[in-house]
DNA sequence: TTTGAAAATTAGTATAGCCTAACACCCTGT
DNA sequence: ACAGGGTGTTAGGCTATACTAATTTTCAAA
Protein backbone atom coordinates (compact mmCIF):
# COMPACT_ATOMS: atom_id res chain seq x y z
CA UNK A 1 0.00 0.00 0.00
CA UNK A 2 1.84 3.15 -1.12
CA UNK A 3 1.11 6.77 -1.17
CA UNK A 4 -0.31 6.95 -4.64
CA UNK A 5 -2.84 4.47 -3.76
CA UNK A 6 -3.37 5.52 -0.52
CA UNK A 7 -3.97 9.44 -0.92
CA UNK A 8 -6.98 10.99 -3.24
CA UNK A 9 -6.10 11.72 -6.74
CA UNK A 10 -7.21 14.67 -8.80
CA UNK A 11 -9.07 13.45 -11.29
CA UNK A 12 -7.11 12.65 -14.29
CA UNK A 13 -6.61 15.88 -17.24
CA UNK A 14 -8.12 15.05 -20.90
CA UNK A 15 -4.71 15.07 -21.71
CA UNK A 16 -3.39 12.62 -19.28
CA UNK A 17 -6.08 10.14 -20.09
CA UNK A 18 -5.12 10.35 -23.70
CA UNK A 19 -1.14 9.71 -22.97
CA UNK A 20 -2.53 6.75 -21.22
CA UNK A 21 -4.47 5.31 -23.72
CA UNK A 22 -1.79 5.62 -25.94
CA UNK A 23 0.55 4.08 -23.64
CA UNK A 24 -1.58 1.14 -23.15
CA UNK A 25 -1.93 0.79 -27.39
CA UNK A 26 1.93 0.64 -27.88
CA UNK A 27 2.46 -1.14 -24.74
CA UNK A 28 -0.51 -3.75 -26.34
CA UNK A 29 2.63 -6.06 -27.66
CA UNK A 30 4.43 -5.89 -24.47
CA UNK A 31 7.78 -4.05 -24.37
CA UNK A 32 8.01 -0.10 -24.39
CA UNK A 33 6.40 2.61 -25.83
CA UNK A 34 9.14 5.25 -27.43
CA UNK A 35 8.61 9.58 -27.00
CA UNK A 36 8.24 9.60 -30.80
CA UNK A 37 5.37 6.55 -31.18
CA UNK A 38 3.53 8.19 -28.29
CA UNK A 39 4.33 11.96 -30.03
CA UNK A 40 3.22 10.97 -33.67
CA UNK A 41 -0.02 9.20 -31.54
CA UNK A 42 -1.11 12.42 -30.16
CA UNK A 43 0.00 14.34 -32.76
CA UNK A 44 2.01 16.47 -30.84
CA UNK A 45 6.04 17.02 -30.58
CA UNK A 46 8.49 14.75 -29.01
CA UNK A 47 9.64 17.56 -26.55
CA UNK A 48 6.39 17.82 -25.18
CA UNK A 49 5.89 14.36 -24.46
CA UNK A 50 9.44 13.66 -22.79
CA UNK A 51 7.42 16.51 -20.40
CA UNK A 52 4.66 15.03 -19.55
CA UNK A 53 6.32 11.45 -19.52
CA UNK A 54 8.55 13.04 -16.40
CA UNK A 55 4.85 14.17 -15.14
CA UNK A 56 3.28 11.17 -15.13
CA UNK A 57 5.77 8.65 -13.81
CA UNK A 58 6.04 11.10 -10.89
CA UNK A 59 2.56 10.23 -10.17
CA UNK A 60 3.09 6.30 -10.25
CA UNK A 61 1.25 6.39 -13.93
CA UNK A 62 4.18 5.10 -15.95
CA UNK A 63 7.22 3.58 -15.33
CA UNK A 64 9.51 5.87 -17.11
CA UNK A 65 13.57 4.40 -18.45
CA UNK A 66 15.27 7.34 -19.69
CA UNK A 67 16.37 7.20 -23.64
CA UNK A 68 14.17 4.18 -23.74
CA UNK A 69 10.66 4.45 -23.06
CA UNK A 70 7.61 3.98 -21.17
CA UNK A 71 5.22 1.46 -19.63
CA UNK A 72 2.11 1.61 -17.48
CA UNK A 73 2.64 0.88 -13.71
CA UNK A 74 -0.96 -1.06 -12.67
CA UNK A 75 -2.62 2.05 -11.24
CA UNK A 76 -1.81 3.59 -15.51
CA UNK A 77 -3.01 0.34 -16.93
CA UNK A 78 -6.41 0.54 -14.82
CA UNK A 79 -7.23 4.02 -15.73
CA UNK A 80 -6.53 3.27 -19.76
CA UNK A 81 -8.57 0.47 -19.48
CA UNK A 82 -11.10 2.56 -18.12
CA UNK A 83 -11.16 4.85 -20.84
CA UNK A 84 -10.84 2.24 -23.33
CA UNK A 85 -13.90 1.00 -21.79
CA UNK A 86 -15.61 4.10 -21.80
CA UNK A 87 -14.72 4.80 -25.41
CA UNK A 88 -15.84 1.86 -26.72
CA UNK A 89 -19.03 1.79 -24.95
CA UNK A 90 -19.75 4.71 -26.02
CA UNK A 91 -19.03 4.05 -29.18
CA UNK A 92 -21.72 0.88 -29.20
CA UNK A 93 -24.23 2.91 -27.83
CA UNK A 94 -24.02 5.60 -30.55
CA UNK A 95 -24.22 2.78 -33.58
CA UNK A 96 -27.02 0.76 -31.53
CA UNK A 97 -28.99 3.40 -30.04
CA UNK A 98 -28.75 6.72 -32.14
CA UNK A 99 -28.25 5.18 -35.24
CA UNK A 100 -24.52 6.02 -35.71
CA UNK A 101 -22.42 4.67 -38.55
CA UNK A 102 -19.62 2.94 -37.77
CA UNK A 103 -17.19 4.98 -39.20
CA UNK A 104 -18.74 7.89 -37.20
CA UNK A 105 -18.23 6.65 -33.63
CA UNK A 106 -14.87 7.10 -32.48
CA UNK A 107 -14.70 11.03 -33.15
CA UNK A 108 -17.39 11.91 -30.80
CA UNK A 109 -16.72 9.17 -28.50
CA UNK A 110 -13.17 11.08 -28.67
CA UNK A 111 -14.20 13.39 -26.98
CA UNK A 112 -17.44 11.90 -25.04
CA UNK A 113 -14.86 9.12 -23.09
CA UNK A 114 -13.28 12.17 -20.81
CA UNK A 115 -16.66 14.16 -20.22
CA UNK A 116 -18.76 10.78 -18.98
CA UNK A 117 -19.37 9.67 -15.57
CA UNK A 118 -18.39 5.86 -14.61
CA UNK A 119 -22.36 5.97 -14.14
CA UNK A 120 -23.54 6.80 -17.25
CA UNK A 121 -21.17 4.14 -18.81
CA UNK A 122 -22.16 1.51 -16.81
CA UNK A 123 -25.98 2.65 -16.95
CA UNK A 124 -25.18 2.73 -21.12
CA UNK A 125 -23.81 -0.69 -20.72
CA UNK A 126 -26.91 -2.20 -19.19
CA UNK A 127 -28.75 -0.39 -21.65
CA UNK A 128 -26.64 -2.35 -24.61
CA UNK A 129 -26.40 -5.31 -22.65
CA UNK A 130 -23.22 -5.84 -21.46
CA UNK A 131 -21.74 -5.78 -24.93
CA UNK A 132 -18.16 -7.25 -25.36
CA UNK A 133 -17.25 -5.85 -28.37
CA UNK A 134 -17.11 -2.56 -30.06
CA UNK A 135 -18.61 -1.73 -33.55
CA UNK A 136 -15.33 -2.78 -34.81
CA UNK A 137 -14.69 -5.96 -33.13
CA UNK A 138 -12.56 -4.58 -30.80
CA UNK A 139 -13.58 -6.03 -26.96
CA UNK A 140 -14.71 -3.99 -24.12
CA UNK A 141 -12.59 -4.37 -21.16
CA UNK A 142 -14.70 -5.46 -18.37
CA UNK A 143 -15.85 -2.71 -15.21
CA UNK A 144 -13.18 -4.38 -13.38
CA UNK A 145 -10.47 -4.20 -15.97
CA UNK A 146 -9.83 -7.29 -17.76
CA UNK A 147 -9.67 -7.23 -21.64
CA UNK A 148 -9.88 -9.97 -23.52
CA UNK A 149 -6.53 -11.11 -25.52
CA UNK A 150 -7.35 -12.97 -28.90
CA UNK A 151 -4.77 -14.73 -31.38
CA UNK A 152 -5.65 -13.05 -34.12
CA UNK A 153 -3.07 -12.09 -37.66
CA UNK A 154 -3.79 -9.64 -40.25
CA UNK A 155 -5.61 -10.60 -43.28
CA UNK A 156 -2.34 -9.64 -45.21
CA UNK A 157 -0.78 -12.70 -43.07
CA UNK A 158 -3.21 -14.82 -43.18
CA UNK A 159 -1.79 -18.10 -44.97
CA UNK A 160 -3.20 -18.70 -48.72
CA UNK A 161 -5.61 -21.35 -48.37
CA UNK A 162 -7.02 -20.48 -45.13
CA UNK A 163 -10.42 -19.92 -44.11
CA UNK A 164 -10.61 -16.89 -41.39
CA UNK A 165 -13.02 -14.84 -39.98
CA UNK A 166 -13.00 -11.07 -39.71
CA UNK A 167 -12.98 -10.05 -36.06
CA UNK A 168 -11.71 -6.58 -35.32
CA UNK A 169 -10.83 -4.27 -38.08
CA UNK A 170 -7.94 -1.66 -36.33
CA UNK A 171 -8.88 1.49 -37.88
CA UNK A 172 -10.50 4.45 -37.00
CA UNK A 173 -10.64 6.40 -40.38
CA UNK A 174 -14.21 7.11 -41.53
CA UNK A 175 -13.69 6.99 -45.00
CA UNK A 176 -11.84 3.56 -45.29
CA UNK A 177 -14.64 2.06 -42.52
CA UNK A 178 -17.16 3.29 -44.70
CA UNK A 179 -15.89 1.22 -47.85
CA UNK A 180 -15.12 -1.67 -45.84
CA UNK A 181 -18.69 -2.13 -44.57
CA UNK A 182 -19.71 -1.12 -48.25
CA UNK A 183 -17.13 -4.21 -49.47
CA UNK A 184 -18.90 -6.48 -46.42
CA UNK A 185 -15.61 -6.75 -44.60
CA UNK A 186 -17.28 -6.33 -41.24
CA UNK A 187 -16.56 -8.19 -38.07
CA UNK A 188 -18.10 -11.46 -38.55
CA UNK A 189 -17.35 -11.87 -42.45
CA UNK A 190 -16.37 -15.64 -42.97
CA UNK A 191 -13.83 -15.79 -45.96
CA UNK A 192 -11.10 -17.90 -47.62
CA UNK A 193 -8.11 -16.43 -48.37
CA UNK A 194 -7.77 -17.74 -51.97
CA UNK A 195 -4.54 -15.87 -53.44
CA UNK A 196 -2.17 -13.21 -52.52
CA UNK A 197 0.94 -11.21 -54.89
CA UNK A 198 4.44 -11.14 -54.22
CA UNK A 199 5.82 -7.97 -52.99
CA UNK A 200 3.46 -6.67 -50.35
CA UNK A 201 0.72 -7.37 -53.39
CA UNK A 202 -3.61 -8.11 -52.16
CA UNK A 203 -4.57 -10.77 -50.98
CA UNK A 204 -7.43 -11.78 -52.75
CA UNK A 205 -10.29 -13.51 -50.82
CA UNK A 206 -13.95 -15.37 -51.48
CA UNK A 207 -16.79 -14.02 -49.27
CA UNK A 208 -19.55 -16.96 -50.10
CA UNK A 209 -19.62 -16.96 -53.39
CA UNK A 210 -18.00 -13.47 -54.12
CA UNK A 211 -14.00 -12.94 -54.80
CA UNK A 212 -12.56 -9.79 -53.81
CA UNK A 213 -9.07 -7.84 -54.10
CA UNK A 214 -7.38 -6.66 -50.95
CA UNK A 215 -4.62 -4.25 -51.16
CA UNK A 216 -1.97 -4.46 -48.68
CA UNK A 217 -2.68 -1.40 -46.82
CA UNK A 218 -6.20 -2.44 -46.22
CA UNK A 219 -5.40 -5.73 -45.41
CA UNK A 220 -3.10 -5.61 -42.46
CA UNK A 221 -5.73 -3.83 -40.89
CA UNK A 222 -8.28 -6.73 -40.62
CA UNK A 223 -7.63 -8.65 -37.78
CA UNK A 224 -8.69 -11.82 -38.15
CA UNK A 225 -9.12 -15.68 -36.46
CA UNK A 226 -7.92 -18.47 -38.11
CA UNK A 227 -10.95 -21.05 -38.37
CA UNK A 228 -9.41 -23.48 -40.75
CA UNK A 229 -5.74 -24.03 -42.71
CA UNK B 1 -21.12 41.62 -41.70
CA UNK B 2 -17.67 42.24 -39.73
CA UNK B 3 -15.00 40.02 -39.27
CA UNK B 4 -15.73 38.21 -36.22
CA UNK B 5 -18.65 36.48 -38.19
CA UNK B 6 -16.32 36.30 -41.43
CA UNK B 7 -13.12 34.44 -40.15
CA UNK B 8 -13.33 31.02 -39.64
CA UNK B 9 -13.60 30.75 -35.49
CA UNK B 10 -11.79 28.63 -32.90
CA UNK B 11 -13.90 26.60 -31.39
CA UNK B 12 -14.99 27.90 -27.99
CA UNK B 13 -13.12 26.51 -24.83
CA UNK B 14 -14.94 24.66 -21.93
CA UNK B 15 -14.18 27.92 -19.58
CA UNK B 16 -15.68 29.88 -22.61
CA UNK B 17 -18.65 28.25 -23.23
CA UNK B 18 -19.32 28.42 -19.31
CA UNK B 19 -19.01 32.29 -18.76
CA UNK B 20 -21.12 32.59 -21.81
CA UNK B 21 -24.13 30.90 -20.13
CA UNK B 22 -23.49 32.29 -16.61
CA UNK B 23 -24.04 35.70 -18.23
CA UNK B 24 -26.99 34.66 -20.25
CA UNK B 25 -28.59 33.30 -17.36
CA UNK B 26 -27.85 36.62 -15.53
CA UNK B 27 -29.00 39.10 -18.34
CA UNK B 28 -32.24 37.09 -18.85
CA UNK B 29 -34.37 39.67 -17.13
CA UNK B 30 -32.25 42.74 -19.11
CA UNK B 31 -29.92 44.81 -18.19
CA UNK B 32 -25.79 43.92 -16.84
CA UNK B 33 -24.54 40.99 -15.65
CA UNK B 34 -21.51 41.88 -13.15
CA UNK B 35 -18.43 40.73 -12.26
CA UNK B 36 -19.60 39.83 -8.80
CA UNK B 37 -22.30 37.94 -10.47
CA UNK B 38 -20.44 36.09 -12.85
CA UNK B 39 -17.78 35.00 -10.55
CA UNK B 40 -19.81 33.72 -7.70
CA UNK B 41 -22.50 31.96 -10.04
CA UNK B 42 -18.99 30.05 -11.80
CA UNK B 43 -17.45 30.38 -8.06
CA UNK B 44 -14.30 32.08 -9.78
CA UNK B 45 -12.87 34.77 -8.38
CA UNK B 46 -13.32 38.01 -9.37
CA UNK B 47 -10.24 39.08 -10.80
CA UNK B 48 -10.10 36.09 -13.14
CA UNK B 49 -13.52 37.11 -14.81
CA UNK B 50 -12.40 40.69 -14.95
CA UNK B 51 -9.73 39.15 -17.34
CA UNK B 52 -12.34 36.89 -19.40
CA UNK B 53 -14.52 39.69 -20.14
CA UNK B 54 -11.56 41.57 -21.52
CA UNK B 55 -11.09 38.51 -23.67
CA UNK B 56 -14.75 37.98 -24.38
CA UNK B 57 -15.25 41.55 -25.47
CA UNK B 58 -12.33 41.57 -27.82
CA UNK B 59 -13.60 38.60 -29.02
CA UNK B 60 -16.94 39.97 -29.83
CA UNK B 61 -19.24 37.64 -27.79
CA UNK B 62 -19.63 40.16 -25.13
CA UNK B 63 -19.82 44.02 -24.80
CA UNK B 64 -18.02 44.85 -22.19
CA UNK B 65 -18.85 48.35 -19.74
CA UNK B 66 -16.16 48.74 -17.67
CA UNK B 67 -17.62 49.20 -14.06
CA UNK B 68 -20.76 48.35 -15.19
CA UNK B 69 -20.86 44.80 -16.67
CA UNK B 70 -21.52 43.03 -19.60
CA UNK B 71 -23.94 42.05 -22.05
CA UNK B 72 -23.91 39.16 -24.65
CA UNK B 73 -24.01 40.31 -28.41
CA UNK B 74 -25.93 37.98 -30.70
CA UNK B 75 -22.85 36.18 -31.61
CA UNK B 76 -22.91 35.60 -27.66
CA UNK B 77 -26.03 35.02 -27.87
CA UNK B 78 -26.19 32.73 -29.98
CA UNK B 79 -23.40 30.49 -28.43
CA UNK B 80 -25.00 30.54 -25.25
CA UNK B 81 -28.34 29.53 -26.55
CA UNK B 82 -26.59 26.13 -27.86
CA UNK B 83 -25.01 25.41 -24.81
CA UNK B 84 -28.29 25.47 -22.61
CA UNK B 85 -29.94 23.55 -25.45
CA UNK B 86 -27.10 21.01 -25.26
CA UNK B 87 -27.36 20.68 -21.68
CA UNK B 88 -31.32 20.26 -21.61
CA UNK B 89 -31.44 17.86 -24.45
CA UNK B 90 -28.87 15.62 -22.70
CA UNK B 91 -30.99 15.97 -19.36
CA UNK B 92 -34.18 15.01 -21.15
CA UNK B 93 -32.51 12.04 -22.87
CA UNK B 94 -30.71 11.24 -19.23
CA UNK B 95 -33.93 11.40 -17.43
CA UNK B 96 -36.00 9.08 -20.35
CA UNK B 97 -33.72 6.87 -21.38
CA UNK B 98 -31.05 6.11 -19.16
CA UNK B 99 -33.09 6.24 -16.23
CA UNK B 100 -31.57 9.04 -14.12
CA UNK B 101 -32.99 10.91 -11.17
CA UNK B 102 -34.30 14.93 -11.98
CA UNK B 103 -31.80 15.54 -9.15
CA UNK B 104 -28.86 13.85 -10.68
CA UNK B 105 -29.37 15.19 -14.33
CA UNK B 106 -27.60 18.45 -13.74
CA UNK B 107 -24.33 17.48 -12.55
CA UNK B 108 -23.42 15.24 -15.42
CA UNK B 109 -25.05 17.57 -18.54
CA UNK B 110 -22.98 19.99 -17.51
CA UNK B 111 -20.29 17.55 -18.19
CA UNK B 112 -21.44 16.48 -21.36
CA UNK B 113 -22.50 19.82 -22.82
CA UNK B 114 -18.79 20.63 -23.61
CA UNK B 115 -18.07 17.73 -25.39
CA UNK B 116 -21.07 16.77 -27.84
CA UNK B 117 -21.35 17.31 -31.35
CA UNK B 118 -24.35 19.36 -32.68
CA UNK B 119 -24.77 16.00 -34.45
CA UNK B 120 -25.00 13.83 -31.11
CA UNK B 121 -27.67 16.38 -29.74
CA UNK B 122 -29.71 16.36 -32.70
CA UNK B 123 -29.90 12.77 -32.77
CA UNK B 124 -30.89 12.44 -29.06
CA UNK B 125 -33.72 15.71 -29.70
CA UNK B 126 -35.09 12.80 -32.68
CA UNK B 127 -34.97 10.07 -30.56
CA UNK B 128 -36.92 11.94 -27.76
CA UNK B 129 -39.74 13.70 -30.33
CA UNK B 130 -38.17 17.16 -29.83
CA UNK B 131 -38.64 18.11 -26.39
CA UNK B 132 -39.70 21.44 -25.59
CA UNK B 133 -38.59 21.20 -21.96
CA UNK B 134 -36.03 19.54 -19.68
CA UNK B 135 -37.08 17.56 -16.90
CA UNK B 136 -37.08 20.99 -14.69
CA UNK B 137 -39.46 22.39 -16.59
CA UNK B 138 -37.13 25.07 -18.13
CA UNK B 139 -37.63 25.48 -22.20
CA UNK B 140 -35.33 24.14 -24.33
CA UNK B 141 -33.85 26.58 -27.09
CA UNK B 142 -34.40 25.59 -30.90
CA UNK B 143 -32.09 24.02 -32.87
CA UNK B 144 -32.04 27.61 -34.75
CA UNK B 145 -31.45 29.41 -31.36
CA UNK B 146 -35.33 30.19 -30.30
CA UNK B 147 -36.24 29.98 -26.53
CA UNK B 148 -39.45 30.51 -25.53
CA UNK B 149 -39.99 33.44 -22.66
CA UNK B 150 -43.18 32.41 -20.38
CA UNK B 151 -44.50 34.46 -17.75
CA UNK B 152 -44.14 33.33 -14.69
CA UNK B 153 -44.10 34.07 -10.59
CA UNK B 154 -42.77 31.88 -7.97
CA UNK B 155 -44.46 30.21 -5.80
CA UNK B 156 -43.55 32.40 -2.81
CA UNK B 157 -44.87 35.73 -4.55
CA UNK B 158 -48.51 34.17 -6.01
CA UNK B 159 -51.03 35.57 -4.74
CA UNK B 160 -53.14 34.27 -1.87
CA UNK B 161 -56.27 32.53 -3.33
CA UNK B 162 -55.00 31.55 -6.93
CA UNK B 163 -55.08 28.56 -8.61
CA UNK B 164 -51.44 28.07 -10.47
CA UNK B 165 -49.67 25.22 -12.36
CA UNK B 166 -46.13 24.75 -11.56
CA UNK B 167 -44.13 25.18 -14.37
CA UNK B 168 -40.21 25.12 -13.49
CA UNK B 169 -38.06 24.37 -11.01
CA UNK B 170 -35.28 27.05 -10.18
CA UNK B 171 -32.84 24.68 -8.96
CA UNK B 172 -30.36 22.20 -10.01
CA UNK B 173 -29.13 21.04 -6.31
CA UNK B 174 -29.87 17.08 -5.97
CA UNK B 175 -31.25 17.36 -2.61
CA UNK B 176 -33.65 19.95 -2.69
CA UNK B 177 -34.90 18.21 -6.26
CA UNK B 178 -35.32 14.71 -4.39
CA UNK B 179 -37.22 16.56 -1.32
CA UNK B 180 -38.99 18.57 -3.91
CA UNK B 181 -39.84 15.15 -6.26
CA UNK B 182 -41.40 13.35 -3.06
CA UNK B 183 -43.87 16.57 -1.95
CA UNK B 184 -45.37 16.33 -5.80
CA UNK B 185 -44.31 19.34 -6.49
CA UNK B 186 -42.97 19.14 -9.75
CA UNK B 187 -43.83 20.67 -13.17
CA UNK B 188 -47.30 20.16 -14.06
CA UNK B 189 -48.85 19.98 -10.72
CA UNK B 190 -51.80 22.16 -10.18
CA UNK B 191 -51.77 24.01 -6.51
CA UNK B 192 -54.10 26.25 -4.86
CA UNK B 193 -52.69 29.07 -2.92
CA UNK B 194 -54.34 28.80 0.01
CA UNK B 195 -52.62 31.49 2.53
CA UNK B 196 -48.90 32.61 3.06
CA UNK B 197 -47.07 33.51 6.30
CA UNK B 198 -46.04 37.45 6.68
CA UNK B 199 -42.55 38.20 7.21
CA UNK B 200 -41.30 35.91 4.44
CA UNK B 201 -43.00 33.05 6.14
CA UNK B 202 -44.05 29.77 4.20
CA UNK B 203 -46.95 29.21 1.61
CA UNK B 204 -49.64 26.93 2.73
CA UNK B 205 -50.85 25.70 -0.77
CA UNK B 206 -53.28 22.62 -1.58
CA UNK B 207 -52.41 19.36 -3.91
CA UNK B 208 -55.66 18.14 -4.72
CA UNK B 209 -56.97 17.22 -1.65
CA UNK B 210 -53.49 17.35 0.67
CA UNK B 211 -52.35 20.36 1.97
CA UNK B 212 -48.66 21.53 1.99
CA UNK B 213 -46.39 23.58 3.69
CA UNK B 214 -43.79 25.31 1.77
CA UNK B 215 -41.23 27.25 3.19
CA UNK B 216 -39.97 30.71 1.37
CA UNK B 217 -36.75 29.63 0.25
CA UNK B 218 -38.33 26.30 -1.72
CA UNK B 219 -41.55 28.44 -2.67
CA UNK B 220 -39.28 30.90 -4.20
CA UNK B 221 -37.76 28.43 -6.84
CA UNK B 222 -41.02 27.02 -8.07
CA UNK B 223 -41.85 29.02 -11.07
CA UNK B 224 -45.72 28.90 -11.53
CA UNK B 225 -48.20 30.01 -14.24
CA UNK B 226 -51.25 31.49 -12.62
CA UNK B 227 -54.69 30.34 -13.83
CA UNK B 228 -57.13 31.97 -11.97
CA UNK B 229 -56.89 34.36 -9.52
C1' DT C 1 36.22 1.45 -32.28
C1' DT C 2 34.92 5.43 -33.80
C1' DT C 3 31.45 8.34 -35.55
C1' DG C 4 27.38 10.31 -37.17
C1' DA C 5 22.48 10.29 -37.57
C1' DA C 6 18.30 9.39 -35.13
C1' DA C 7 15.97 9.72 -30.95
C1' DA C 8 15.40 11.80 -26.49
C1' DT C 9 15.93 15.34 -23.41
C1' DT C 10 16.73 20.05 -21.61
C1' DA C 11 16.18 24.97 -22.06
C1' DG C 12 13.50 28.56 -22.90
C1' DT C 13 8.93 30.55 -24.49
C1' DA C 14 3.79 31.02 -25.09
C1' DT C 15 -1.18 30.73 -23.93
C1' DA C 16 -5.29 29.73 -21.24
C1' DG C 17 -7.07 30.06 -16.84
C1' DC C 18 -6.81 30.58 -12.47
C1' DC C 19 -5.09 32.98 -8.00
C1' DT C 20 -3.93 36.96 -4.32
C1' DA C 21 -2.62 41.62 -3.28
C1' DA C 22 -2.88 46.22 -4.43
C1' DC C 23 -5.11 49.94 -6.47
C1' DA C 24 -9.05 52.60 -8.88
C1' DC C 25 -13.61 53.82 -9.36
C1' DC C 26 -18.42 54.75 -8.08
C1' DC C 27 -22.19 55.79 -5.34
C1' DT C 28 -24.65 56.46 -1.25
C1' DG C 29 -25.23 58.56 3.21
C1' DT C 30 -24.24 62.24 5.79
C1' DA D 1 -19.99 67.83 -1.72
C1' DC D 2 -17.32 64.35 -0.11
C1' DA D 3 -15.78 60.22 2.45
C1' DG D 4 -15.76 55.45 2.91
C1' DG D 5 -17.12 50.99 1.72
C1' DG D 6 -18.02 47.95 -1.80
C1' DT D 7 -17.13 46.60 -6.46
C1' DG D 8 -14.07 46.31 -10.39
C1' DT D 9 -9.64 46.28 -12.41
C1' DT D 10 -4.59 45.97 -12.74
C1' DA D 11 -0.30 43.80 -11.45
C1' DG D 12 2.14 39.95 -10.78
C1' DG D 13 2.33 34.80 -10.15
C1' DC D 14 1.40 29.85 -10.82
C1' DT D 15 0.18 25.42 -13.30
C1' DA D 16 -0.82 22.65 -17.25
C1' DT D 17 0.29 21.93 -21.73
C1' DA D 18 2.06 22.93 -25.88
C1' DC D 19 5.96 24.77 -28.95
C1' DT D 20 11.02 25.52 -31.13
C1' DA D 21 15.96 25.42 -30.67
C1' DA D 22 19.85 23.46 -28.61
C1' DT D 23 22.01 19.65 -26.45
C1' DT D 24 22.71 14.90 -25.02
C1' DT D 25 22.41 10.00 -25.56
C1' DT D 26 22.24 5.81 -28.09
C1' DC D 27 23.30 2.61 -31.48
C1' DA D 28 24.60 0.78 -35.68
C1' DA D 29 27.58 1.08 -39.71
C1' DA D 30 32.05 1.84 -41.45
Amino acid sequence: MNAAVRSPQPPLTRSVEDYLKSIFHLTSQGGFATTSDIASMLQIAPPSVSGMMKRLSETGLIEHVPYRGVQLTAQGRRAALQMIRRHRILEVYLTRKLGYDWGDVHVEAEQMEHAVSEKLIERMADALGEPRYDPHGAPIPTAAGEIEEAELVTLAAAPVGASVELRQVGDEDAERLHYLAQQGLIPGTRLTVVDRQPFNGPTIVRIGSETRIVGQELASLLWCEVVSA
